[in-house]
DNA sequence: AGCACGCTCACGCAGCGTAATGGTTC
DNA sequence: AGAACCATTACGCTGCGTGAGCGTGC
C-alpha cells in the first residue's frame, strides 16, 4: 500500500490530480488510521486505465462509466468516441476553411438590415458551404 | 441606437453574451440615461467581426487584440491560428490512433515496477510513435 | 524545532446558461 | 397592476494548478 506522494512519483501525475480523482469518485483509495490515502495494486491499474482513456480524449465523467463497463460496452464507447473525434476534426477543418476564405477574399460583409437574417444565421450558411468542401476533401 | 434586446434578435446571440462582451471590454456599448446599453452601427459591425473571428476558433481574449490590430497584424494572427489548428487536428488524430490501437491490440500493459518509467512516461512514448504514423499519412 | 509528509478548503481559468432579485415605464 | 423592458450579482460547468492553513511523526 503506497501513499499519495509515492504514487504521484511512480505514475507521473500530481498529488492534486490524485486527490481530485478521489474526490469525484473516480478513484477509491483506502485511508490509513491517520487519514492518509492508501493505494494498492488494483488502484494503480485503475490509474493506468484512466491515463489511457484520457489519451483517447475521454472526459473524466465518461471514464467513471468506462471503468466499470463490460468489454462490449467499452468497445461501443470507443466507437462512439471515435466518431465524435472525427466530427471534431471536421469542425477544425471548417475553422481553417474560414481562415482561408478570409485570407483570400477578405472579411465578408455583414448581412443587410432588411435581409431578415441574423448575423448568426448568415455565418451558419457560410459554415455549411465550407463544410461541404471539407467533406469532399477527406 | 438600439437596445440590447433588439440587438440580440438582430444578431442572433443571447443578451447574456452581449452583456459578457461588454463586461470584459470586448464591446463598449454606450449607456442611456436610465443605464440601458445602447448600440450604434459601429458596435454592430464590431459584433459581426467578433462572430467571424469566433468561427476561426479565436478566443475572446485574442479577439480583443484582433479588433484593434493593423491589417498586417491581422494577417499574422490568422497565419498563426491556422498553424495552431493544424496542430490541434494532429492531436485529435493521435487520439483516434490511440483508440484504433486499443481496438486492435487491446489495452496495453502498465509499465513494470522496476522499469524506472512513470506511467505518464510510457504513454508519452506511445504517443510519439502514433504521431509519427499520423504525420506520415497527412 | 524543523522538515517531510499528509489533509481539507477554496480561488482561478473560458464562455457563457440560468436563475434570482429588483428597478423602469406604459 | 401586469407586462415588457432593463440592470446587476452570482453559481455551475471541466480539470486540475496553486496557494493557504493546519496536523503528524521523526
Amino acid at each position: 500500500m503506497k501513499r499519495i506522494n509515492e504514487v504521484s512519483k511512480l505514475v507521473g501525475v500530481s498529488r492534486r490530480t490524485l486527490q481530485y480523482y478521489d474526490d469525484m469518485g473516480l478513484l477509491t483509495a483506502q485511508r490509513s488510521s491517520d487519514n492518509y490515502r492508501l493505494y494498492d495494486k488494483q488502484e494503480l491499474e485503475k490509474i493506468w486505465e484512466i491515463l489511457i482513456y484520457k489519451e483517447m480524449n475521454f472526459e473524466l465523467k465518461e471514464i467513471v462509466d468506462l471503468i466499470e463497463a463490460s468489454d462490449e460496452q467499452k468497445r461501443n464507447y470507443l466507437k462512439t468516441k471515435m466518431e465524435q473525434i472525427r466530427e471534431q476534426i471536421i469542425e477544425l477543418d471548417v475553422h481553417t476553411g474560414f481562415i482561408s476564405m478570409v485570407e483570400i477574399h477578405g472579411m465578408p460583409a455583414a448581412p443587410a438590415e432588411g435581409s431578415g437574417k441574423t448575423y448568426v444565421h448568415s455565418i451558419e450558411e457560410m459554415r455549411k458551404q465550407i463544410r461541404r468542401k471539407v467533406r469532399k476533401e477527406e
